[in-house]
Formats: structure tokens, sequence, C-alpha cells
RNA sequence: GCGGGUGUAGCUCAGUUGGUUAGAGCGCCUGCCUGUCACGCAGGAGGCCGAGGGUUCAAGUCCCUUCACUCGCGCCA
């Protein structure tokens, strides 16, 4: 007999009655009768029932075992009697009849920091901290099972399509994502440092300009800023991809079906079918998207779209003086149509109204398209003729309201966003248990620093402007649309990608717009430079992020949910004790000397 | 760096307008129990009420400071 187990905890049934077999694992639970003991044995696979009474000289013994002990039961498979049967336990139908066991592990003393065997919701400091009996727990388990699933699916499909897995450098230089970079110093180049990977943004060019062509990596990426619920402190993973010779819609076309395929394969993971876009994704101009959405990130499981209606504002026979004032500096009417809502009670466009308030905004202004005519706060600033004209652009049918935000083009565009979210759901018409995809594209190649005042890359400067030199050299460049694009689920952004510059003039250009003299870009990203300028193709490519597809599948709110061994907010490890002091001697080694705040001296101490 | 929330038994939490000896569930210990599967029953141990300072006859409760955790802002392809 094997030295541990014949048997999974999740594999005995009655048709096995009769059989000797040895399963191990850890003390779930026991049911101690006095005369007769009951132990639930837990292992990766599932639950078996393991059975004892004193009869058995080991009784006193088996007794004594605490939960989370390990042990080996050997024993005879016995099938359950009718009544004792359980239906909800896969292995119910059986039992195991302890006649021998060994205790695997050292036997635990101490209380149990948290308990395997409940649901409860233990802090999260706790949890960190005794992470590995916080992954025994069933909720955890399964999700951390999930994504290995879900990684090996990715690349099963992306092998499918003929790409292949790389590997790059974690020791690098600093990348071009703009995040702060963890820096690792070098012992050889004293005062000098290497920087961990934002991403493999500039290796994954690299290897298309040496000739391969289909290329990608569960990547990690390093990025030395905040964690939130949704993004982790310091590291997260990237299916990253990269392609020669391509378009932008050969990019989606290479991973539309990956993407489709993976989350319709897990769709069901929280026991719910969820519907999943099929391909083609649905492509949405960044302009379009800000318009219609109000931002680049649509959840386009909300049927309300926004309308623009300055038009009907700035109209001579509209009074409505509030507006008037915002249109003659510049500003826009954005307009969301909630479709047949008149007879909704006052106190559902009163609470629109003081949610509005407590945005920033003056309020949130309103008409009710009633079989008699318009109704609400404004309508009496808005004549027939200009309400015809509302109704002809939104859409409006009797029945309808319509809500009104007015401010300059950008704030309008971010109010009327998240006013056509809190309309939603305030209605409760957000389409639920669905996974709804689309592209966002065309993206602006240039924006307006709002630190700097000056023009700045909008999204990565390796980008491939719309256009060309001629567009660099001509255009205004806050005009110029880039070959980038986003995939967005449901309202989050799930990955970013982009056609590459790959011509040398176009880069020098294209970051000297930017304010980046030809020498710095030299500097900074010489062997880019100098692959363009020997024979780069034509390349681009995208990445998703890992933790946030998981997240969808396991409907799980916060990203350390899907991580095994996650940093808390403040980036720490708290099982492995990360970041630590570094002894005298490795920092001289490393030719550094600690000039710390005096607060952390203070710590330190 | 900033703002909100939380901090009471090993864990999850309750604790009234400040008022006798700070409670519950789970876990732990002891005893009883031969068909449970979140077993049951009886009893017990276990508390620097995050820390420091203050107000008060009296502080878990009010005030100030500070620390930790968490959510968000800043930051972040």
């Amino acid at each position: 007999m094997h030295a541990y187990r014949t048997h999974k905890c999740n594999d005995l049934r009655a048709s096995d009655a009769g059989q000797t077999v040895k399963i191990a694992g850890w003390i779930h639970r026991k049911r101690d009768h006095g005369g007769l003991l009951f132990i639930d044995l837990r292992d990766h696979y599932g639950l078996t029932q393991v059975v004892i009474n004193t009869d058995n000289p080991l009784f006193e013994a088996v007794e004594k075992l605490k939960l989370e002990n390990v042990i080996s039961v050997t024993g005879e498979v016995v099938e359950r009697t009718a009544e004792t049967k359980n239906s909800k336990l896969p292995t119910g139908e059986i039992e195991v009849k302890l006649k021998a066991f060994d205790l695997l592990s050292a036997p635990v003393t101490d209380m149990l920091p948290l308990q395997v065997n409940s649901d409860e919701p233990y802090g999260e400091d706790v949890r960190l901290k005794y992470r590995f009996l916080d992954l025994r727990r069933e909720v955890l388990h399964r999700n951390i099972v999930l994504r290995c699933d879900v990684v090996s699916s990715l690349r099963r499909r992306m092998n499918e399509q003929g790409f292949r897995e790389f590997q790059t450098p974690i020791l690098t230089a600093s990348s071009p994502e703009g995040a702060r970079d963890f820096l690792v110093p070098s012992r050889l180049h004293p005062g000098t440092f290497y920087a961990l990977p934002q991403a493999p943004q500039q290796f994954k060019q690299l290897l298309m300009m040496s000739g391969f062509d289909r290329y990608f990596q569960i990547a990690p990426c390093f990025r030395d800023e905040d964690a939130r619920a949704d993004r982790t402190a310091g590291e997260f993973y990237q299916l990253d991809v990269e392609m020669s010779f391509v378009t932008q819609d050969d990019v989606f076309a290479a991973m539309e079906p990956v993407i489709y395929g993976m989350f319709e394969e897990f769709s069901a993971f929280n026991g719910k079918k969820f519907s999943v876009t099929p391909p083609p994704f649905v492509r949405i101009p960044y302009d379009e998207s800000m318009l219609k959405y109000g931002n680049d990130k649509p959840d386009l499981r909300n049927p309300l779209v926004i309308t623009d209606v300055t038009e009907v504002f700035a109209r001579d026979d509209v009074q409505f003086k509030a507006f008037k004032g915002v249109l003659e500096k510049g500003g826009v009417v954005r307009a969301i149509r909630a479709p047949a809502v008149f007879d909704k009670p006052r106190s559902f466009f009163d609470k629109l109204n003081s949610w509005a308030q407590g945005e920033g905004a003056p309020g949130l202004g309103y008409i009710v398209f009633e079989s008699e005519g318009g109704k609400g706060p404004i309508a009496k600033f808005v004549p027939d003729a200009a309400q015809a004209e509302l109704r002809r652009l939104c859409g409006v049918e009797t029945g309808d309201a319509v809500f009104f935000v007015c401010d300059m083009a950008d704030k309008a565009a971010k109010m009327a966003g998240l006013a056509r979210t809190k309309i939603a759901e305030d209605m409760d018409i957000i389409e639920k248990d669905t996974f709804k995809f689309c592209w966002i594209v065309d993206f602006p190649m240039y924006e307006i620093s709002e630190r700097t005042g000056k023009v700045d890359f909008s999204h990565n400067p390796f980008s491939m402007p719309q256009g060309g030199l001629k567009a660099l050299n001509g255009d205004d460049p806050l005009k110029i649309k880039a070959f980038q694009y986003d995939c967005v689920l449901n309202g989050v952004e799930l990955a970013s990608g982009g056609i590459r510059n790959h011509v040398p003039e176009i880069m020098e250009r294209a970051f000297g717009i930017a304010g980046y003299p030809a020498e710095a870009v030299r500097a900074k990203f010489g062997g880019m430079y100098s692959a363009f300028k020997f024979g780069a193709p034509p390349h681009g490519g995208c990445a998703f992020g890992i933790d946030r597809m998981v997240m969808f599948l396991a409907d799980q709110k916060n990203v350390r949910e899907v991580i095994a061994f996650p940093m808390n907010q403040q980036a720490e490890d708290l099982l492995m004790g990360a970041p630590s002091p570094a002894e005298p001697a490795q920092l001289k080694e490393v030719h550094i000397k600690l000039d710390l705040p005096k607060a952390a001296v203070k710590a330190a101490g």
C-alpha cells in the first residue's frame, strides 16, 4: 500500500464498498458522540467521512486529534445505510471505517487564528498573515484553482492561434509606462540601478524586430504605485501579446476568440451561466464613447445613451438662462433619455437631482414627455418646437423623460456618464448575468497634461499616430488619433494595446511634439531606436489584465481574492515579512547608504 | 501625502443618555452522549476594550494625540 494514500478524498463511491483504502488529508471537522466519532477528512479534492467507535483500541488516540492535523487513515469503505447517506456530499454514500491512522503533520497545539471549516468573513490582516490557512478555505481555494485554469486556458488558446510564449528579463531598464519604477541596485556598477519591468513592452517589440512573429507571455508587471480594491500593490499579471505585419483588425481577430473562448469556458463558475459577447466585439471610437457613454470604458449592460442637444438649448426660442450662460462660454448640453418613467414618483426625480448636487453639479434638469406635453421644472423654458427637436434627437417616445447636463465639454461628458449609470441603477435596468465586451478605438495621440498644461502623450508613446509623419507635421496634435485601443468589459478596462510606431523619424517627431528632444529619446530608448533603424517590421499587440479577468469570473470585488499571496494595501507581505531591513553588509555590497526620514529611523529602531 | 470607516476574548461581533462584576456565537478545556454530517447537552478557562494623554466622583462609551487595518482620492498601460 502507498505510504500516504490510495485514493483522494473525493474518489470513493458505493461501488467501492468492501475495499480497504488509505486516504490522507486535514481533519476538517469532528463529531464526537462519545461512543462513536466521525471525522471529515479534507484534501484538495474533497471530503470523506471517517468513522470509528469504542470497539476500536485506537479510539482514544483518534479522539485527541485536533482540527487541521494532517493524517492518513487506512480502513474499509462501507456503504452507509439509506437513512445515513448524505446527498450533499459526493462521497456521501460511503464512509471509511478506521483501522489504522498516521499523524503526518506535527500535532497542532496552538489555537487556530482562523477556522478553515468556516465561511466567516475574517479580517484581511489575519487572512494575509496566515494565508496558508485562508487558502485551505473553500472560496479562496476555488478562486485560485480558477486562476490556474484561466491561465492554462489562455496559454492553450494562444498556442492554438499560433503564438509562442517567451520569457523576458525581470532585471531591466526603466520602461515608458510612466508609473514609478521599482529599483534594484547594481553591485557591479556602483550608483546604478536596474528597474523591474512595468510591462515587457520594449522586449516584446524587440522580439518582433528580431524576426519572431507571434509573441505572448503571462507576464509579471511591476509598478510602485498605491493599491486599490481592484489593483494590487506593486505587481500584477498580464496576458501580453505582440504580432508582426498586422493591422488593428488583425489583433482584434486574433484576440477575440481567445478572450471569448476563455470567458465562455468559465462563465458558469459561480453556478449561474453568464452570456458572453460573441466575436466580433463592437468597436467604438473614443470620441463616440465619450459622447454616448461619458467615458472611455462604457458599461454596455446599461441600455441608456447620451445625446448632444446643445443646438436645442442654443435656439433663440429656448430661454433657459442657466444653460444659456454656460453655452455662451462654449459649453455643451448632454441629454439622457430614460424610457417610460412618466409614472415614477416625484421622489425618483428629486433623488437624482440631489445626487447630482452631491456630485458637484448644480442639479439634474429633466423634462418628462407626457401625452399632453413636456412636464418638469425645465419644460416651461422649452417651447413646443424645441421640445419636438429634443424628441427627435433623443428618440423620445411618449412617457419617457430626458435628463440634462450642461457644462464645458469634458466635464459635461463625465457628469453625463455618471448620471447615465446612476439613472440606470435607480431604474434597475442594467442587464445581469452577462459579459459585454467592446473595443474602444482611435484614442487621441496627445492630450493637455492637467499637471503641466503642456501637450503630452495621452496613452502609450510607442503607438503609431494615424496619418503617420504627415499628420504629426501638419495637424493640430490634439486632433491626431493613434492606433491605440482598449478592450472593455462591463465598464472595466481589461486590456490596452496599439499598433506600434516602427519608424525612427516618426518616433523622434512624436516624442518631439510631447517635448522630448531627439537626444533624450535616443538615450532613454536606445535599443529600440537602433532596432528601428535596422529593419523593423510593422507590428502591434495588446495586454489583458489577468487578475481583473479572474475577478470578473469569480465575481470578486477585491483583487486579493484571486491572488494566492497578495500584499496588503501598504504593500507589505504579512506572511513573508516583506519588505524588511537589509543587513549593513548587504547594503555596503550594493553601495547604498540609508538616508531615512526621522519617523522611519524610529520605527527601524 | 490626504479624506472616510473600523479597532472589545484565538476568530466574528454586540455593548443604551458615561454608572455595579464587559457579553454572545464559533473555537479551546472538562464531563455526558453509538448515526452525526454546522451533531447535541452540561460546565469551565480565556479581556491592557489598539496605544498614550485628558475631561469626570465615574470612561469600552466623551475630547486630543498616535498606531494598525481597510475603502477612496492623489498616483497608476
